[in-house]
DNA sequence: CTAGGGTTAG
């Protein structure tokens, strides 16, 4: 009884201190040896190892996808015994962990992955159709994908399908067809079914129709649009250059709807009104937020440290407007760093930039794609090259591929410098993040290669392509 | 953390 107890608390703590634990490879360590000392209690002989929870298999492959850390993650899904069925959720976060990495073929073997229950749901299935969407698959090979899988599709099903469409043929009108194959199957659309459509008629450009999907909406479906609809619309309206419309239709928007305490279409009322120059109206529209009690929310502060960058070019008044955002109770986030990051690399100041990104991860924001490749490329348009190899090193190390632009202002150097060791190397970290294959780099490569060291690297090219 | 928008790149 006692040993039971024993077993199930060791299990709970490990769980609890897996998930206190910030470093992945850290909770890792602790999966993998989970009895170092403190454990041991004095009559307790070398203690078996107690059986896994679900719960810490739950957490330590969510905190590993989250990482990237896939490698590991798979090893910890094949230890995984097979009297713990994991469910759904966790297969679901495997799959867009593969998505987001833009690894269609990882996403479709976890999909199938033996250590979860069969059979799969429409729920599964969307998150892999999702992900595939998430690395560019064509329309067509989603469609195969929901056709061999025999699941029903849903009203989920068929809104990934049609942004889908939109994403491979850049018309709106196969999202249509898809819609009209929705009713005729008896899915009813659901709101987000007609905001994909408003959003795909503008960035199409075509407000006239996105104007009528809104009104087909709620007048024929009894369905209201919400502020995902709203903020596409005005969206649109400020590209047109036609912020008083938007800003009427934001009018609407606040007398039309109950539950909008959603300030996402501010911003780009927010932004649009930094592009004309006009600062203060941003001052009465945040006014106008905090008395209809709207909260300022993170999308609103991020397109005013947008506005300060790129608009008025003023770094101090961009950090204030961090701060604020901080003292208002909103986290900044990876897009609030990363303009400030583009920020101070357009003014010059990279050294700063690489600052504050060494600085993200103690501010308790992980550095993304989008932050490297902006410091990469400042600093490669500054010529900081010895700067920029650090930055390369990392970022490929974590993952990332850099910009084909930095790709070709380093490579470039790197030819200069004449140093062919380092080009293998940088080829070699290159591949690592698949980052080879695009006909634009071989562009850039092609001047490079001509000293005696072409024929190796080019016969390393061709090892390469075949992995 | 099954789907849509708004703030950063492309």
């Amino acid at each position: 009884m006692s040993g039971a107890t024993a077993k199930f608390s060791s299990s709970y703590h490990l769980a609890a201190a897996l998930r206190r634990e910030p470093d992945p490879a850290a909770a890792l360590r602790l999966f993998l040896s989970p009895t170092p000392t403190a454990a041991a209690g004095p009559s307790s002989s070398p203690a078996p190892p107690f059986r896994y929870s679900l719960r810490c298999y739950d957490i330590i492959v969510c905190k590993l996808a989250a990482a990237r850390l896939f490698p590991a993650m798979e090893s910890v899904l094949a230890r995984l015994p097979s009297s713990l069925r994991p469910r759904e959720p966790l297969l679901c976060r495997v799959i867009s962990a593969y998505g987001r990495a833009r690894l269609p073929a990882a996403a479709r073997r976890a999909f199938a992955h033996p250590a979860f229950p069969a059979p799969r749901t429409a729920r599964a299935l969307n998150t892999l159709l999702h992900a595939l969407l998430a690395c560019r698959a064509p329309l067509p090979e989603l469609l195969s994908e929901c056709r061999g899988s025999g699941i029903h599709p849903d009203a989920c099903t068929y809104n990934i399908l049609m942004r889908a469409a939109v994403a491979d043929s850049g018309s709106v009108d196969n999202a249509c067809l898809l819609f009209d194959e929705m009713l005729q199957r008896g899915i009813a659309p659901t709101v987000v079914t007609f905001g994909t459509l408003v959003t795909a008629f503008c960035e199409a450009g075509r407000l006239e129709e996105a104007f009528k999907v809104k009104e087909v909406m709620s007048l024929q479906y009894n369905i209201r649009p919400n502020a995902h609809v709203y903020a596409s619309l005005m969206k649109a309206l400020c590209e047109k250059g036609k912020v008083d419309d938007a800003h009427r239709l934001k009018e609407e928007m606040v007398s039309n709807s109950e539950p909008l305490v959603d300030s996402g279409a501010y911003a780009t009322l927010a932004r649009a009104l930094f592009r004309l120059g006009k600062k203060g109206d941003v001052v009465s529209l945040l006014e106008e937020m905090k008395e209809k009690g709207i909260k300022v929310g993170r999308e609103v502060h991020n397109s005013m440290i947008a506005g300060f960058c790129e608009d008025e070019g003023d770094l101090d008044a961009a950090f204030v407007a961090l701060g604020d955002m901080q003292k208002g109770g909103c986290k900044p986030d990876s897009v609030s760093y990363n303009t400030l990051v583009g920020g101070l690399c357009k003014m010059g100041r990279w050294r700063d930039a690489s600052e504050l990104v060494e600085d993200m991860p103690r501010r308790g924001c992980r550095p993304d794609v989008v932050t490297y490749r902006r410091l990469f490329d400042g600093i490669c348009d500054a010529g900081g090259f010895s700067e920029a190899r650090r930055v390369f090193n990392e970022m490929v190390f974590k993952g990332f591929a850099p910009s084909k632009d930095g790709v070709r202002k380093f490579v470039g150097w790197i030819e200069r410098e004449g140093d062919a060791a380092s080009l293998e190397s940088v080829l070699c970290q290159l591949a690592s993040v698949n980052a080879l294959e695009s006909s634009e780099w071989e562009k850039a490569m092609s001047g490079v290669l001509h000293d005696p060291a072409e024929q190796k690297i080019v016969k390393l090219l061709d090892n390469l392509r075949l992995a």
